[in-house]
DNA sequence: TTGCTTATGATACATTCGTATGAATAGTGT
DNA sequence: ACACTATTCATACGAATGTATCATAAGCAA
């Protein structure tokens, strides 16, 4: 492997900045839709209107373009995220389910007030075969998003360890799908059902899952 | 576009039927495995042993291919999920939820004994972003796969359209993550954790999604 | 201005892609 | 044996892919 350009100070500099930043958004508007295979980088530039040469510029390889595009929200995520629970630990008693399910999912799923794109992403890369992309995903929720499963443990704390990780299994199913948002409900349901905006799809997803984690053995 | 070979009796002849066979069957398992973009055409005759051309001549296009595939067990499928559905309704008295959720899960999940692949392409085609295979899917679902939100609204007929609905995109996130069994609770709950046994899966899973029908508004 | 670094642009390269073609082979009914 | 059709094979085609190159432009420090 050919060591790539030096750029130490790659995002020290102003001007050319709204190229980078162009780049991201495209990829990450286009990387949400069609996933990473479904995209080329010609595509995203002409999306972005820059060469096609800033992206071996600026990123080097598609994969790190993709790499930025998902780590450029994933770190605020995992902040915003960490600041909830410290909140809901600073109130003394123990937090219900229902608090900590919220505390939870509300960043990721707030994520789509400014950005629509990203909470998509999210949702379809989590689940994306491709190997590259599974790698960098594992990896992120290894470091940032491994506080979930953690917190949601203590709080099922009598649930045995197989019936605590099935549980688990659901849970990443639901959030993962309704992050996605593929819009296959509005396709049995009819078009004026919206399952875009995150406080009325927490409403509905946090009781579902809590009464879940509750259930019966 | 151009009309194809003339092939009404395609299917009639037996001795190159093996090398049909095999295509479909090497597809299957890679398509499951790096999703419809992330495979080539001559990656699968390759893991065939096929020769290139053999795709052009028995399916068209790498599409067709892929609809091939999906059709050979989603038709089975559906007639395997109504056998049971009707032998539900047999049994005179209203059958509970558990019990309708059993008699609609448990041939796709079943599908992991004879062919471990397809359980999964079947889960990860349903949320591939593609737009072939998403045009594809839909189309699947509505015609072969409408019984299951049909049924679980019967079932469900004391809950508001909105909650139901709702309801229903938990439903298929969770179904739809645990047939696609991508080995993310794995890295969590360590190598040691089995998600692929069907009756497994559903003795853990079907509780969950009961209470979560049953949950409080 | 001059000198230097960073960014942009047009273009080229080697691969790989899906699909098409037509000759060679194999199987079947007569 | 024959003719005929179904299949396999090697190969070719143009388009699209990710990445690299290098000349030019632009911003800033001196």
């Amino acid at each position: 492997m050919k060591k790539r350009r030096k750029q130490k100070a790659a995002v020290k500099r102003r001007p050319g900045l709204a190229s980078r930043e162009r780049l991201l958004d495209a990829a990450e508007k286009l990387f949400a839709r069609y996933g990473f295979n479904g995209v080329s980088v010609r595509q995203i530039v002409h999306a972005a209107k820059v060469n096609l040469g800033a992206v071996p510029y600026h990123f080097g390889t598609k994969e790190e373009l993709f790499k930025a595009v998902i780590y450029r929200r994933a770190l605020p995520l995992r902040v915003e995220r960490e600041a909830r629970l410290q909140r809901l630990a600073e109130g003394g008693k123990k937090p219900s389910l229902e608090e900590l399910l919220w505390a939870l999912l509300e960043p990721a799923f707030r994520a789509s007030r400014e950005n629509e794109s990203f909470r998509r992403l999210l949702g379809r890369a989590s689940t994306d075969p491709t190997p590259e992309v599974r790698k960098l995903m594992a990896e992120i929720y290894s470091t940032e998003f491994m506080v979930v499963p953690k917190e949601l443990r203590k709080a099922n704390a009598n649930l045995a360890d197989d019936v605590f990780y099935w549980r688990l299994n659901c849970f990443y199913g639901v959030m993962l799908f309704v992050l996605a948002d593929t819009g296959k409900i509005q396709t049995i349901a009819g078009k004026g059902f919206d399952t875009s905006r995150p406080e009325v799809a927490l409403k509905y997803v946090i009781p579902f899952l809590a009464a879940g984690f509750r259930a019966e053995v």
